[in-house]
DNA sequence: CAGTATCCCTCAAGATACTG
DNA sequence: CAGTATCTTGAGGGATACTG
């Protein structure tokens, strides 16, 4: 058991979607889940966290359909956590902080990992927010219309 | 006091930015100041969470040059808290998780707020990746290159 | 109004042992 | 190997009183 039920049912699309990922942990198993982590053991190693927590984690990924799980794909009797299509539409989450990341929580000179495209092996392009129009939409340009319920 | 240091200097970008975003206030925080809000009564009505916490966090938020102290736009004494460009650049990860979550935590039928253009009025497009000949970027497409330090 | 100072408590997280 | 079961800890968060 966990997480903070009231935000739930929050009427913001946001502060539902951090019921499940408003966490130091599931964006880090996501991340994984894209690096083509699929076991139990490879997310536990890599993260180095606790078992139980793990579990715990990957049981609401799974109950939220972010994961599923599958047969695995070696002969082994075991299962394996692979991304469902509405995990793998996390991307641009998992994108948008790495680029952020990337941008302003490294000093000067200091090196990390990048996102390159496996076709090019050039680095990804910034997420950009385009208009209709095709020009870009910056946050200035853009507000939260309220819809009654 | 609080948050886990050990994700501060963690080599990947990911793991970085979730030592400031990674709970369930700052990303709440940081949509109210992309909402408009400004001073600290008007996050703390809007959000109902303990004063000392909102404290704690935008004191965190204005060292890590997210949001910046200014001098109230109305006449009075007291200080706002206004976006820096850093904290403007996390447009698209605010972005990102509306938009997954209009998508998946929605029942059908289950009304909720829409991010629209100010311009058109239209519904905002979806975050989208392209790559460099233009196409789009799915996940598959990309992969993390490490960097030795 | 915009915080700070205390106190308290729950629960997320860790450690470890155990099981199919 | 992939978990579950237990126990413990500590930090994240809440409530409230106080201050410039």
């Amino acid at each position: 058991m966990a997480k903070q039920e009231s935000l739930r049912a929050d009427p913001c699309p946001m502060a539902r979607t951090l019921y499940i990922l408003g966490d130091r942990w599931s964006l880090l198993i996501i991340r994984d889940a894209f690096d083509g982590k699929r076991r139990f053991g490879d997310f536990q190693r890599s993260l180095g966290m606790a078992k139980n927590i793990l579990a715990e984690r990957l049981k609401l990924l799974v109950e939220e359909e972010i994961l599923q799980m599958v047969p695995a794909s070696d002969g082994s009797t075991y299962q394996e956590y692979a991304l469902t299509r509405k995990g793998e539409e996390l991307f641009p989450i998992i994108v948008a902080f790495r680029q952020w990341g990337e941008s302003h929580m490294y000093r000067k000179g200091e090196r990390h990992s990048v996102l390159v495209e496996r076709a090019t092996g050039k680095p990804v392009k910034r997420l950009e927010l385009r208009a209709h129009d095709g020009s870009p939409l910056n946050h200035g340009d853009a507000f939260v219309k309220k819809l009654k319920a």
